[in-house]
Order: C-alpha cells, then sequence, then structure tokens
DNA sequence: TATGAATGAGCGTTCATTCAT
DNA sequence: GATGAATGAACGCTCATTCAT
C-alpha cells in the first residue's frame, strides 16, 4: 500500500472550509493544494475537476449536518429548547468560524445564476435544516405554524450570520439564536 | 465630437447588475463589455480596473439607495406603514430581480474575507438602510426598541431573499415584508 | 487601429508546417507561439482553440491547392503531360519540404481514430486531387479509367512520400512522379 | 510466486495495437494501464519510460514480422504468386485492423522529425519487408528490377491503406495487392 | 475617446514518472 | 512483482491589463 498523506475526507473538510471563508472562485487548486499540504495535480486522483470537490464536499457537508447537527433535533429525550439552543448553537458555531459565514448561503451567492448544478445539493442542506427544526418545534407548536415558524428562523439566523460577517459581529447570531430559542415556549 | 454611446453612470448601472446577478469573480471584463456594448479596452478610460469598477458601482448603489429609496423613510407625510410598504417593496423588488439576490450580502459573501477594500462601502449601505428603518420604527417605537427592530427586519429580509433564490419562490420575501410592516403598527 | 504583428493567414500558414513537419500533438501552443513571434495567448484572439487553429489550417490549405496546385490540371492549353509534371512537381515540393512528409497523411495518420473531425476536410482536399489528376488523365484516356489510375497516382506519391521521408531520399517521390507523367502518353 | 497476469510480450502487443490505432502521443500510460489490464505503475517493473514500450514495441513488431510474415516469402515449394498473395493478405489484414493503418507509417508520421531515435528499427522493418518482396520477384524478373518493383509495392500498399483509412474503404488495398500479385507473372 | 491586438501571469488540468508500502 | 498515491513540469487556455494606432 502506498503512502497516504491524507484522505479523501479530510481533503473535502479543508478545501470546503476553504470554500466557505474565500470563496469558490477565489480559490484556487493551489490554494487547495496548500491547505491540503499536496500538490495540485494529486487532486486529480481523488477528484475529477474543481467542481467536483465543491460537489463532493457539499454531499459531505450535507452528511455532516445530517449525522451530527440536525440529529441533535430527533433526541425526544431532551426539552425542546434544549434541543433548539443546542443544534443551533453547533450550527452557528461553524458558520461563523473564520468570520466564513454560512456556506450554504455562500456558496448560493456564487454559483445559483452561473452553475446550477450545485442548486440540489444545497437545497436537500437547507431542506434538512428546515425540517430538524419543524420536528422541535412541533413539540409545542402545530404543525403548520411549526414548519412556518422554521422558515423564519432560519431566513433569521442567515441573515444575522451575514450581517455579523460584515460588521464583524457575533452579536446579531446570537440574538437570533436567542429569539430562535424562544419560539420553543 | 464623437458619438457617447454609454454614459459612465450607464456602464455602472450594468457591469452592478451583472455582478449582483452572477458574481464578481465569475464576471469577466469580456462579460462586462458586452452587457455595456463596447470593446473591453474601452473601459480603461473609465476605470483603473476591475476593482474600481465594483467600487463605484458600491459608490453609485449606495447613493441610489439613498436618494430614490432610503429617502421614503423620511417622508414623514406618510404614514409609518406606507413608508415601510412602500420602501421594502421597491428594495426587494431591485433584490430578486432576475433572481440575483442582494448586491450587499453577494460581495459580501465573495470578497470579505479575500479582498476586504469593499467592506466599508458595503457597511454604508447597509448602515443607511437600518438608519432608514430606524426612522420610520421610531415613530411608533421607542428609540432603542427601533434600532433594534430594524436590525431585525434587515435580516429577516436577507435571509428570506437568499431563501427565495436557493427555493426560486418569492413567498418567502414577500412574507418578509409583510411582516416587517407589522412592526409599524 | 492596433499593431498588427502577423495575419491570421500567415499564422495558419506557420502552424500548419509546424503540424506538417512536427506533427500536431507533438506541437504545443508554445511551439506555436514562437514560430510566430506571438505569446501563446495571444492565438486565443483569432482562434477558439488548438483543434480551431489545425481546422482552420486545413481549410486554408484546401484553398491554396484548389487555386495555386490543382489549377494547373484545369489549364486545358497546356499538353496534359506537361500539366501532370507541373502539378505534381509543385505538390511534392511542398511534401518534401523540410522533410515533413504529406499533411494530409500526417494528420489522417494522428488523428482518424481519435479525433474524426478533421476528416471531411483532408477528404475533400483527396478528392479535389482526385478530381484534378482525373481531368488530365481524361485527356488520353477513357473516363473510368482515368478515375481509376487518378487513384493509382495518389497512392503511388503518398507511399513513395513515405519512404522518402523514413530514408531521406527523394528519389522514391521522384521516380512516383516520373510514374505518373507516363500515363498521360 | 504471485500471479503473473500478463507476460512482456503480451504487454508489448497491446500497446502496439494501441499505438497503431490512435497514435503514439494520444495515448497515455492509463490508456496502456487500461488496454493491459494493469495499474499504470506496474509499467515502470518492464520497461524504463513510455519511449521505451514503443522501442521495444518496434522490435517485437520487426521479428513478428520476420517470423511470421515475411518468412512466406522465402517458402521455395510454393508459386511466386501465391506467395506474394499469401504474405500481403497477411500484412494488410494487419494494417487495416481497426482501420489503424500501418504502425511503421503511422509512427514515422509521429517521430521521424521530433523523435529520431525510432527511425532504425522502422528502417529494419521496412528493409526486411523490401527484401521479402525482393526475394519472391526474383523468381520472375532480373534482381534489379525485383529490387525496384520491391519498392513500388511497397509504395503502392502503403498510399493504398492511407486512402482506405481516410475514406474507410478497403478496396483501395484489396486492388493494391492484385496488382502486387500480377508482378509475379 | 475608442479600439482590439498583444501580453504574461496564472488558471484548471494532464500525464509520464517515482517510490513507500 | 505490484500497487496507487504523490509528484512536478508542462499542457491548453483564461483574463485583467496595456498600448500603438
Amino acid at each position: 500500500m502506498p503512502i497516504q498523506k491524507i484522505t479523501r475526507e479530510e481533503i473535502l473538510t479543508k478545501c470546503v472550509e476553504r470554500f466557505r471563508t474565500h470563496g469558490f472562485h477565489r480559490t484556487t487548486m493551489n490554494d487547495l493544494a496548500e491547505v491540503c499540504g499536496l500538490q495540485k495535480g494529486s487532486f486529480y486522483h481523488y477528484f475529477r475537476c474543481k467542481d467536483e470537490i465543491l460537489h463532493e464536499g457539499l454531499v459531505q457537508t450535507r452528511d455532516f449536518f445530517a449525522d451530527h447537527i440536525f440529529t441533535i433535533a430527533y433526541d425526544n429525550d431532551i426539552l425542546p429548547q434544549e434541543r433548539m439552543k443546542s443544534m443551533l448553537a453547533s450550527h452557528v458555531a461553524i458558520m461563523l468560524r473564520g468570520n466564513g459565514g454560512c456556506l450554504v448561503a455562500n456558496v448560493s451567492a456564487e454559483t445559483l445564476n452561473s452553475t446550477p448544478e450545485f442548486m440540489p445539493l444545497l437545497r436537500e442542506i437547507s431542506d434538512r435544516w428546515h425540517a430538524a427544526l419543524t420536528h422541535i418545534l412541533r413539540s409545542c407548536r402545530p404543525s403548520e405554524e411549526a414548519e412556518s415558524i422554521a422558515w423564519r428562523i432560519m431566513q433569521d439566523i442567515e441573515g444575522a450570520v451575514m450581517l455579523s460577517r460584515l460588521y464583524a459581529n457575533e452579536q446579531f447570531t446570537t440574538e437570533a439564536v436567542e429569539r430562535s430559542v424562544a419560539y420553543c415556549t
């Protein structure tokens, strides 16, 4: 077996993080190589092209959120407001890391009109977030209202993260999380 | 005297629109030339570089919003909720055009971490939006609460526009505007 | 009007000559740039891609042969054997130049199975050569025999040029031309 | 002892076939690996570099032709025209396989001016073909004429194979073989 | 002012080759 | 002997920018 400096999963994690913080188009293959400690030619053993790195990165992100973030919503042993608080805290901690913002929002901004191939995955991540929020809110709200509030929470958080980046001030996001938790009472 | 095919202002308007819908880095000088009906060499009589086009475009946008959108907020002859409704309707109409999203949000997503030179202008546009909203809200709210709600409205709208793009559904934004108007009663 | 170092026609002539002598795939854009006295990026003002350079080069070659070589065949004021001699002499002089061989044969060898898009043009050049030869031979042969002999002459010349390259000996080609002229008596 | 999936000879046979049909420069080490059912790293246990694969492939081809094709010429128990017919039929069957053309002609076209190291082997294969043809023709022709006709047959066949590829029509080659056999009577 | 040919640095990508396992 | 991850030079190509006209 040949040497393996870094796994495919680690590569994707590092690349996605770079895309999130610096943008997809502003990130060159050399940047990715540097971040991963590889030569840029080496990427093409793992991925066909740069687009595929983003695509696979979004798949990994979707699965990571499903398995480690959104799953919190479905632990019915914990109080709804606790689940909401815990889930959103984990989520926004990732978004605010390195003042990079939300991966879905940033990739959407960059690609939706010119490279719509990423749209299904971006929507899927959003859908799952919405489903998780709705599940929590149904503990204390009628089903339809829960769905509607879930969308409002997502908007509030996304807008808050955007303002937190722009003003380098996490307060916007912190308060948005608090407002969101308050919907559970 | 040669014909003036297009004014500097018209060039900026068309370029900003392209940046908003397709992203700054995804837009080439050739794209801008095509959009403006010019040869790309001609741009360098108006602007030093591509960055300057974005910079001047943001200045123009800032002034346009100050003069034509945010000014609505300060017309004290009109009911607050009418001003809110009118201002936000005009604003989101621009954002949703061509499913392009919010210029400030999109440019922020693309440039904040790698080219922070545009941050002051992006903040300035946001600040003026916040000031306009606050002014309206002060008609019916204590000053501090007005400021706070203004931020919340901005987040709600920004998040709604992002979801409207992602799901190609203006409903998110329409409802966010309605919620915002409701704060005035 | 900006400076123009070299015309599109001159570029094509030089590039085709390089392709003929060194092969299409062995010729890099840098090689072409050097041959033309340009930077490689400059080619993309004239041509979309390397394949297009070959394609346009084949078009130019087809037209050049039609206008300057094969046209000799149709000058009915000259004796058939004189026309044959003159036409083939001009033709093989081009093929043997720089020991490069026949452009059609070389490009065929390189591209026919992997990039068949050039086949129509290669056939067209061959067809016109065949038509020219047939026209001369019809002066002294029945029509069907003329056609058949025209193909045989083409094979003889092509095979001779191939051997002349391989053995660096023009004798093969010289004799093939002589044999071809002899068909006119 | 590990299984020997494929012998060196089989590798060379498959690689040469690929070079003949798709060209040397258009064939990547990955293509060769796929064709041979090996990993590309494994090639470097058999051969130092890609050039050596072609070189050894030409050696193998030279020996194969000497042992299985040209040897037909020297079986003096058979009528000359039968030997000619049999030898050329076997030869052109190989050339026309997969519409790939003549290995010697194709490799010559690709390498003669830029990588002359293969020229000796290409000439050697041609020389042996010429010797075989000459041997047959000496049965019914003076020695010098036999040599001369042998070259003419080679040219005719090479030209015919080239046209057969270009027009996807084996008729050119079939008739060239018939003409060649006719020299024996 | 306007052009568009030319530039050259740098992009994403390819590929023959190496080498630790 | 065989692997396949890794390399790094070089590929075809892009693009913001320059400048003679």
